[in-house]
DNA sequence: GTTAGCAGTCAATTCTACCGAGTGCTAACG
DNA sequence: CGTTAGCACTCGGTAGAATTGACTGCTAAC
């Protein structure tokens, strides 16, 4: 499948004068703003402007040469450019996010209770109430988690399930299914020997198994080699979407809806995008800029979510290419930082 | 919110003669495969039909008198009503799975290895690719099985898991955060104890804590709270959305698709619509049935999944209105069947 | 370099006419 | 009496023409 691959914006020859930054920031704002292409006289009647439409207009046919803006067809106003839209957040654009939103991820932090996944989950409908765009937040696999405990339980004789703690406070079952029918006994001195054997190993680590050729030995093999078979399949990845219902709400066409909802169905897919986007230390991917088609009129903004300094997931939002690029990246920028400082020790209260 | 109540279809008076239930027929199975009115010329030239248009005519009034067919404006042709559909689901339309998609279903369930969770999400996506529709599987809630184990490990000094594992095969992990510092050693006894206290018990049984005030005694206590806690929120009720891009395929108004959408979002609210549609012994609920507002221009058809005959969840699958009922109902009734007998023994082979 | 003015372009809108699918009605037919 | 052919009528959809108006690019003057 087309491999993704990111464009590093290229920083060399992009800056513009002080008044074609006005003009293209208008542009943006307003189109932003409107979802409609946006002409010289609207540009020019913008506060922070003091030229003839005339002027605006020479300006525009400047940065349209320059592949920041584009005409829809003649007679219709300009509209921004993936290259536009880059320059708009690089360069035109902060603040920080609303006093309101301040709060409510302050309150919401707050409050929340329960284990890594629903905290999680919840983050992710939080970042997608506040925006109004859909979320992903993606957990880290805790493939370099060390093991804590396993167990092996008795569910009859032909059944039995592997249970194991992670350092990272993630449990994973599997399912042991063997032909011969094991002894309570034989399963729990199986389990014995698995816990003496894992235990502060990482599933990297390989280990000795016992040779013998009795059902014990035969169902810690098993155990073992199915615990250690999971590393590649990068189990443990959790995602979590929210708002999915907004991808209606923010694109128009049918269509664009569909491809969009098709591609967040394919979880891993949407992993892999928001590792690409964090490896080369993007936090907003726009249109092209990830390389991936059938997203070619979306924005993704990403935040790293860190603990102990330690990379553990992040959090993302999906908007159209229009997007309200500030305060949707204020808000995962916030909702990032405090997730990583609920995980890094905030729970030590009673 | 919204009670939703489904209305039982009235069986009274709901005959029809064999010819209007002809006609009715050709109108439904035109307007599913069309999505357009039909008129009496394409009804009258419908094979198993050998009258007039004008006969048709007439035929259609009264059908539209008596509430199966409706027409969206004079000189267009008719539609069916819900109750129109609803006499079509339960009086005129029959047969089976195709042969292709019988041995699609065989080959899935004859290769399917994993976690209860995984053959569940798995099955969910099959459904909405066999259908084009999207799908629905819900996992029953463990809430009567019985535990099998629990476990307490020590994460660190001031953070514990309790995990607990049922006679369903679910596992479930809870966090206790104490506010005092308990050692390794007493967590371990404090592990024991619970294991004492409610090997054998299910959640609804309650269990005599220790009332002494050390620290294990509270550790058992605070355990055994967290998990009798969880039962009124029907913990463990899994829900799996399988493709959920088929709702913009499957509808055509962009604020249709966000409204079910947004409903899909609300997974509670689904396993709720689910489960009252089965209590009534429903296999489909059309449009009004069941009386869920937003919902009103979709069909939604449910399979129950048992094992051993138990109830164990269910499998659904949600369309228009003029969906394609008898390949929808196939497909949900294979394959919860199969899905049934899966969960029921399949697993005993090496 | 800036601006006013102007001609030109082109999507979107409105209007009109018209087509045709489909109806309801009626009168004739077996 | 049920069935049918025939006919007038309705009304949504479409196609085309005319109009509008929001733009632009260009040019000449400031």
């Amino acid at each position: 499948m087309a491999r993704r691959v990111v464009r590093k914006p290229t920083k060399v020859l992009m800056d513009l004068d002080a008044r074609k930054a006005t003009i293209l920031k208008a542009v943006v704002v307003e189109h932003i703003d409107t979802a409609l292409p946006v002409g010289s006289s609207a540009v020019a009647a913008s506060a922070d402007l003091d030229v003839s439409s005339a002027t605006v207009r020479s300006e525009m046919v400047a940065l349209e040469r320059e592949g920041y803006l584009a005409q829809p067809h003649t007679s219709a106003g300009r509209i921004p450019t993936d290259k536009g839209y880059r320059y708009f957040v690089d360069h035109l654009q902060s603040g920080v996010l609303g006093a309101v939103q301040q709060q409510q991820v302050k309150e919401f932090f707050a409050s929340v209770r329960g284990e890594v996944e629903e905290v999680l989950e919840q983050t992710s409908t939080l970042l997608s109430q506040m925006t109004s765009y859909t979320s992903v937040v993606v957990g880290a696999s805790h493939a370099h988690a060390t093991i804590l405990s396993v167990q092996l339980v008795n569910l009859d004789s032909h059944h039995h399930l592997l249970v194991t703690v992670f350092s990272d406070g993630s449990v994973v079952k599997h399912s042991l299914t063997p032909s011969y029918a094991a002894t309570p006994k034989e399963v729990m001195e199986a389990s014995r020997q698995l816990n003496a054997l894992l235990i502060n190993t990482s599933l990297a680590t390989r280990v000795q198994v016992p040779s013998r050729r009795d059902h014990e030995a035969d169902l810690v093999r098993e155990a073992v080699s199915i615990l250690h078979a999971q590393q590649p399949v990068m189990e443990g990845e959790q995602v979590f979407i929210g708002g999915s219902s907004r991808v209606a709400e923010v694109f128009d066409g049918v269509e664009t809806v569909r491809q969009v909802l098709a591609i967040l169905e394919q979880e891993l897919l949407v992993v892999s995008l928001v590792q690409d986007i964090l490896d080369q230390g993007l936090s907003v991917a726009i249109g092209s800029e990830h390389g991936f088609e059938p997203l070619a009129t979306c924005a993704l903004i990403v935040a790293p979510v860190t603990i102990d300094g330690v990379p553990a997931g992040a959090v993302g939002l999906l908007g159209p290419t229009r997007m309200k690029y500030r305060e949707a990246m204020a808000a995962a920028e916030v909702v990032s930082a405090r997730l990583s400082r609920h995980f890094a020790g905030a729970d030590d209260r009673g």
